[in-house]
DNA sequence: TGCTTGTTTGCACGCGTTCTCATTGCCGGC
DNA sequence: GCCGGCAATGAGAACGCGTGCAAACAAGCA
C-alpha cells in the first residue's frame, strides 16, 4: 500500500539495489559511508540512486539504528532575535547532518525547569541535548542531563571547563575590541553599562571593557560603571545615572542592544546629540540595533556559526565511543564590532 | 542490543501487553484512540502503560504508518520576533499532537524558491506544509505544491478563497478599532503610513484605518495616507513627510511596528513631544514596541493562536480522506489593540 | 597448483509499531 | 437449540533499513 506520504519518491533501497543488480546491503553500506565497496560497484548503486530519485526512509533507518535522530534544544527566551537567529542555524546544520531538532522550553527559573527535566529526558527519546543560555547555567537541568547520561552541548555557559562540550564566543575580547573602538575615537571618559550579575556573559562583557581602558593606560573610576539588566528598562535607569553626572561620559557602551537604545532614548529626552555629544555602542546586533536613529554600533555574534559548532561536537558526541573524552571539547569563537551611525570622533569642545 | 537512545525507556508495546495480559495489538488499539476495546481492559491496558513509563517509538510508528510525522515550514525571516513567536507555537503544537517541524528558508523572492521548491517537495518526504507570509504568497511555491498533491496550510495569504486551508488574522478589524481608539482620544487628523504595497495586510490594515474615518464620518485627505515598506527607512522618509506637512496630523498610526519606531525618532529630532503633541501606534508588537521610550500602543497578534490553528488544520488535512473538502477551512482570529504610552488625548490647544 | 589472507558481497533477522484478517465469545431471533 | 451478526481480541505479516555472520571472490605466497 502506497500513501499519500511515501508516493511521490517510492523507491525503496530494495528498489535501488535490484536497478543497480546489487543487494540491498550493498546500497546501504554505499549510503553510510562507502567503506569495503568496490569503486564500480559504488559508482552504479550511486547511479541507480540518482535515477530513481531514492531517498532513505528516515523512521526506518533510526528504527534500525535504535537512534532517534531527534537533539533536543532546551533554552527559554530571551531575546526573540537571539533565538530565531540560532534556531535557524541549529536547523539548518541539523538538516545537513541528518537530525531533527526539537524544542523544549518549560519557564524561565532554575526551579521551574527542575520540575519537569526529569519527566522530559525520561520521556522523549533524545540522543542529545544543546543547551541555550540561560538554561545552560540551571544547575538542575545539567545534572539531569548527567544522571541521565546523555551527550550534551551548552552554548555559552558561564563556568569553563566542565563535564560537557561547550561553544561561546569570546565576549571579553570582542567588549575589548569595542572598548579600543571607542577610545580610538579620542573617548577619554567612557562609561559601561553591566548585565545581569548572574549572566556569565557580563561578567566577560566587563571583563573585556576593563582590560581596552588598563591597555590604554586610563584607570578606572567606579562611577561610571552602572549595573543594568539587560532589560530596555534597567538601561533607562543606567543612563539616567550616567547622564546627570557633573561630568558625564562622551561614550557609553552598553552590555546589549536594549540598553544601549535606553541610552540613545534617555539621551534624545535630555537634549544629547548622539553621536555628536555622546557615543553610544551596544552588543548583539539585535533588530533593534538597526532600528533605531542613529542606527546602533553594537558587536555581532557568530549566532550560526556557533548553531553549527553546536550541532558538530553533538553529533561527534553522540558517535563516540563512550570511553572517548572528545565529549568535552571547548569551543571559542570570535565576534565582529559592527561601526554604525552611533559613534564618532569626540567633540573638540570636550576632548 | 539496547543502546544510549532507549536504554531510558526501555519498555516496547510488548512489555505493556505482557503486563497487562493482552496482546499487543489491543494495546495500540488502546493507544489510537481506544476503540473496540473493553472498558475494563482498557483500563488495564493504560495501567500498564503508567506503571512501565512507556512511550511508543515514533520511528517505528511512523515506519508503520507510512507517515513521515514531518510537517514542514516554509518561511522565510521578514522579523525575528514574528518568527521567533510562530516557530515555538508550532513546534508546541506539533509536539501535543505528535509531529515535528522541519524549517526550509530559501530566499526572499518567489523567483529564488521557484528555483529549489520542487527538488525540496521531491526528496524530503513531509506528510504537509505549513507556508508562513511572505512565501504564502509565492506563486511559484503554491503551485508547486498543488502538484505535488501535498496538504498545505497557509498563514495570512492574501487572496481569500483558495485551494488549500488557511489561517489569518482580522488585521482589517484590528486595523479599525486602533484608528476608532485614536479617534476616541480626540484625534481629528490622522496620519497613516502604509506597508508593502505588495504585502496582503497591508492591503487589509489601510481598508480597516479608511473604515474607521468612514465610521466616524471624517473625510480622507489623500495627503495624510503615505506609502511605506514595512521597513524603518521607509518609515523615516514617511514620517518626515507628514511631520513637515503645513497642518501636520495629532496621531500617526503605522502598518508596523518599526515604522511606528521610525516616526519616534523623527518627531524627537523635530523636538516634538510623543505623545503630548502626537500619538504615534504600531502594528505587530513586536520587541521594538516595548524596546523603545515612549513605548508604543500597537496591535497583537495572536501569533500562538494562529500557529495553533495552523498544525490543527493541516493534522485534520492529512488525516482526512481524499475526496473530502476539509482542506479548505478558513480560519480568521482576532487581535488585540494594547494601548501603551505613545498615544494619549489631543492637546486641547491643537484639538 | 594449493593454501592463506584480506576484501567484497549477500542472507536472514530484528527494530517497534500498525494493519489485515481470522478467531473467539456473546446476544438475540428464529 | 441453531445460526447470523456484532463486539472484542489475537496472530502474523508488513514497513524500510542496519547488522552479524558466512559465503564468494581476489590476491599473495610457497
Amino acid at each position: 500500500m502506497r500513501t499519500r506520504a511515501n508516493k511521490q519518491s517510492g523507491a525503496t533501497i530494495k528498489d535501488v539495489a535490484d536497478l543497480a543488480g546489487v543487494s540491498a546491503m550493498t546500497v546501504s553500506r554505499v549510503l553510510n559511508s562507502g567503506h569495503r565497496v568496490r569503486p564500480a560497484t559504488q559508482e552504479r548503486v550511486e547511479a541507480a540512486i540518482r535515477e530513481l530519485n531514492y531517498r532513505p526512509n528516515l523512521s526506518a533507518r533510526s528504527l534500525a539504528k535504535a537512534r532517534s535522530l531527534f537533539i533536543g534544544l532546551l533554552y527559554n527566551n530571551p531575546n526573540p532575535g537571539y533565538v530565531s537567529e540560532l534556531l535557524i542555524g541549529l536547523m539548518n546544520r541539523c538538516r545537513q547532518v541528518g537530525y531533527h531538532l526539537v524544542i523544549e522550553n518549560f519557564g524561565s527559573t532554575d526551579e521551574e525547569w527542575a520540575a519537569d527535566i526529569d519527566g522530559l529526558l525520561s520521556s522523549s527519546n533524545f540522543d542529545g541535548l544543546i543547551v541555550a543560555p540561560p538554561v545552560s547555567d540551571f544547575d538542575s537541568v545539567i545534572s539531569a542531563i548527567e544522571r541521565a547520561d546523555l551527550p550534551c552541548v551548552r552554548i555559552a555557559p558561564e563556568q569553563e571547563p566542565d563535564l560537557f562540550a561547550s561553544v561561546r564566543t569570546d565576549d571579553r575580547d570582542a567588549a575589548r575590541r569595542m572598548t579600543r573602538h571607542l577610545l580610538d575615537l579620542g573617548h577619554r571618559r567612557l562609561g559601561f553599562i553591566a548585565g545581569d550579575a548572574g549572566h556569565g556573559a557580563s561578567r566577560q562583557r566587563m571583563s573585556g571593557f576593563c582590560a581596552a581602558l588598563e591597555d590604554a593606560g586610563i584607570e578606572l573610576e567606579d562611577a561610571l560603571i552602572v549595573e543594568g539588566r539587560f532589560t530596555y528598562r534597567s538601561g533607562l535607569a543606567a543612563a539616567e545615572k550616567l547622564l546627570s553626572m557633573p561630568e558625564p561620559p562622551t561614550a557609553i557602551f552598553a552590555s546589549n542592544d536594549d540598553m544601549a537604545a535606553a541610552v540613545v532614548g534617555v539621551a534624545a529626552r535630555k537634549g544629547i546629540d548622539v553621536p555628536g555629544q555622546l557615543s553610544v555602542a551596544g552588543f548583539d546586533d539585535t533588530h533593534t540595533a538597526t532600528t533605531l536613529w542613529p542606527q546602533l554600533t553594537t558587536v555581532r555574534q557568530p549566532i550560526a556559526d556557533m548553531a553549527g559548532a553546536a550541532v558538530d561536537l553533538l553529533t561527534a558526541a553522540i558517535n563516540a565511543e563512550p570511553d572517548q573524552d572528545v565529549a568535552q571539547t571547548q569551543r571559542l569563537l570570535p565576534c565582529e564590532v559592527i561601526i554604525r551611525d552611533s559613534s564618532c570622533p569626540v567633540a573638540p569642545d570636550r576632548g
